[in-house]
DNA sequence: AGCAATGTATTGCCATCCGATACAGTTGCA
DNA sequence: TGCAACTGTATCGGATGGCAATACATTGCT
């Protein structure tokens, strides 16, 4: 995972502004991206380009600040509470999610699936909130996870606003890696997509990240018209025949969207 | 709101390894408790007691990282999604989110109510997860929310699994301010409940922060023993009994926390 | 026993952060 | 219309505060 390197302690990149410590100190939390549990500090300082004692410091810094804590066993440092009341400041002042949030209740309620809003973000789409369905079987996903842009409904929704050079773009860069045998990888099956729901105003994705499920989405614009986030409703194919599906919910997707653009 | 201020540049408290910069970036970040959208520099300035300069070098460094963001229409930043990237990291990571989330998830199969988890933190209980139920008519709790431990089942299960001394502390420093007109602010009433819980071993809560809502809690102990963090399972009194409520819901919330520490 | 990890603590040098101040562009009230 | 107050942005010399190296106490693995 090739990230940007606060370490170099020489000249500061030209940038008179910039505040070398505090882009170290996060570069200190988003080294946890990735891993797959407490972090010590010669990992930190691996992870970061830091040196220990940097990691050292920042480290120190973060605990007093409660953001850091050490691992139950002593060994290793995990995120800590705090960082909760960053997402719920983030979620909270959205104008976006704070719009969506009634209405995705509601739809919610009369499509009785699980509803999803996710924010576009380039080459991801990151959930922002997930509102699941009665009979939800599998692992819940938590705030904040994401998924590669296009190998979802709502990914394919998104692309299907931007100008096409945009899409190559962004394809061009994906990674494609398929997250089930039935994941499309291939660009002009993916950009086939795109065309349909351009024509449809929505997207119907199957069994793209799981198997036994579809997916409609629909893209949410921004006040420029440049999609912003996106909605999906997932269902299950054991109940639901694909065409169906979309017919059945794709009015109540759109209608949704509406009322979130114009609130 | 009484926040430490990093603002001083002065001596550095005797912490050689406090790192200034680092904190008062953070402060930043938490500026945005209790903002209602977005903040300007000045803004900034004021609630974090620093200078102009210090917020615009520090809000400039975050714009870089991603973390700020210009709002809309061109006057003030908001917070922006890479926080959301550290709330997945802070729940992936995080081991009673992680055990508990399955769990937490069939639980809610069965009892088709709807179910929280929320972690013990002093004063509050905050909100790491809900699965809403079929009906949910509320608007959905954001990750990251939080309610009083003093006015909720999950933290009078909580408190049941304090020594009594730190429970008197805890409500000492407490606010108790009701958020419905049946909230209970009197300290022996709550100290009734909790010691009604220390017996029946989770706590039933009734309209204590919704109108219309019963509650029943029950704590999770850490490796320690104490008390972490507590699951909750909230119904309606338009078709519950609060003790029908309990008796049908109460054995699977036990069971529910036993696999979670015994996992 | 010995080695390689942990996390913690101290120190002296100088780079980097610091705050004052100035500027350009909008909003909004008079 | 024009002043006043607010946006966000830019520059600069001085010294504070962050910097890396190094040393230390524990723990766990061979």
């Amino acid at each position: 995972m090739p990230r940007k390197n606060y370490a170099s302690n020489g000249l500061q990149a030209e940038d008179a502004l910039f505040v070398q410590s505090l882009a170290r100190g996060m570069s200190v939390l988003e080294a946890f991206r990735g891993a797959d549990g407490a972090l010590s500090l010669a990992q930190i300082a691996a992870r970061t380009g830091l040196t220990r004692s940097a990691a050292q410091r920042l480290v120190h810094t973060f605990r007093k600040l409660g953001y850091l804590t050490p691992a139950e066993d002593g060994r290793g440092f995990r995120l800590d509470l705090p960082i909760l009341d960053l997402t719920h400041d983030y979620l909270r002042l959205n104008p976006l999610v704070r719009r969506a949030n009634p209405i995705l209740l509601e739809l919610r309620r009369n499509v009785r699936e699980r509803v999803d809003l996710s924010l576009f973000d380039g080459q991801r789409m990151v959930y922002a909130a997930r509102l699941q369905s009665k009979r939800e079987t599998f692992f819940a996903t938590l705030v904040g996870n994401c998924v590669p842009t296009t190998c979802t409904s709502g990914g394919w929704a998104v692309m299907s606003m931007l100008p096409s050079d945009e899409v190559d773009a962004l394809l061009a860069k994906a990674e494609l890696r398929p997250l089930t045998p039935r994941t499309l990888t291939d660009p002009h099956a993916i950009r086939a997509q795109i065309e349909m729901c351009r024509q449809a105003g929505h997207a119907l994705a199957l069994e793209q990240i799981l198997m036994g499920e579809v997916a409609l989405g629909v893209a949410i614009p921004g006040a420029d018209g440049r999609p912003v986030a996106a909605i999906h409703i997932a269902g299950s194919l054991s109940e639901w025949d694909p065409e169906e599906f979309r017919r059945s919910v794709a009015p109540l997707a759109a209608e949704a969207v509406r009322s979130i653009i114009s609130g």
